[in-house]
DNA sequence: GTACGCATGTAATAGGTTACATGATTGA
DNA sequence: TCAATCATGTAACCTATTACATGCGTAC
């Protein structure tokens, strides 16, 4: 179970509501983790009942009432517990892999298209990242910042996700590429 | 169900048995999908069930008789139906980048540990994706396989395998290497 | 004689997705 | 007025993991 220990970790720095974290876990934090709101709103509810989160209820006037929730002592402990634990290794699952796998034997335009849209997702995921690393480090350079400025989880974790969609903007481009030239 | 469509684009080009297929699952085929043994007897049933796959018994003298599995028409035209549909993005799912998210709470030791772990891992399996595409191209330069040679779906996806691999162990010796720099 | 590889599963549980539901406010 | 955003869920279903089971052959 290491949906609790996502958000638990996107909770550290941080007090949010439901509603903020789904958006957290569509930009940022989906660089190592992804969930639906359904999935985030019962996790919250699961952390709170078991200590490892606390909620308080923010009234507000022109927005419904929303919760906020802060990591406790315990929900710290655990995540300490849990990275005592080995990690288990990661894998790649993507539907659009699978249909490369079988490019010999299917409809090559249709990939093309599908290469191109993700290449742009990508792109647009990169360019969002770079830009949340700049201003993580704010006016620092990288090197000055790493060694002395912080917080640097978030700044590392995002670091790989840029490098991820950097990858897949550059296979999708090239493999795209590598298509049409042989279409012709 | 994603999981019947990597299994019918890992069997295109060979006829396979469970148990063969669960070491593709574990090697070059976990560069698009990964599935545990018990997934994949199920998988290979059920797809024998709808007609996607059939299997034959072979018996053997030495060792249990296995059933060996190849695509029918009906699977062909299933994975191209899937082709049609849009692909679902992909994302990122790591315990590690979990831990190292939290890494300013945590214990540091623990932490590189695991990355240092975890780039050996990546290490060895970028070493053998490399070794795999230099099977697949024979004896062509990458150009003249990828004009003309084929099947190069699989070439394809081996590649971002390794581009994945060697992000990961790039990503883990740098983080491990600010960690320490950061403890001194 | 013991561990490992081949070969195939069942059963129980945990985790994740899809569809649906509600209701107010703000901006185009 | 229509769509989007804020804010939170329930219910049904599908997918994946963990634990357990079996039995033979070969290599150390």
């Amino acid at each position: 179970m290491a949906l609790r220990h996502a958000v638990l970790a996107a909770l550290l720095d941080r007090e949010l509501s439901g509603y903020q974290l789904t958006k957290t876990f569509d930009l940022g934090v989906a660089n190592f983790w992804h969930a639906r709101p359904q999935q985030l709103y019962a996790e919250l509810n699961r952390l709170e009942r078991d200590g490892y989160v606390t909620g308080r209820e923010v009234v507000q006037e022109t927005r419904p009432t929303k919760r906020l929730f802060r990591v406790t002592d315990a929900g710290l402990a655990e995540l300490a517990h849990f990275t005592t634990a080995a990690a288990k290794p990661s894998f790649i699952r993507d539907d659009l892999l699978v249909k490369v796998q079988a490019a010999d034997h299917l409809d090559t335009p249709t990939l093309i298209a599908q290469l191109t849209e993700r290449a742009a997702f990508a792109r647009a995921r990169a360019d969002l990242f770079t830009e949340m690393l700049r201003t993580m480090r704010g006016g620092r350079t990288e090197e000055e910042f790493l060694r002395h400025g912080g917080p640097i989880g978030p700044y590392l974790t995002c670091a790989r996700g840029l490098a991820f969609e950097e990858g897949n903007r550059d296979w999708c481009e090239r493999t795209a590429r590598i298509l049409r030239d042989r279409a012709r």
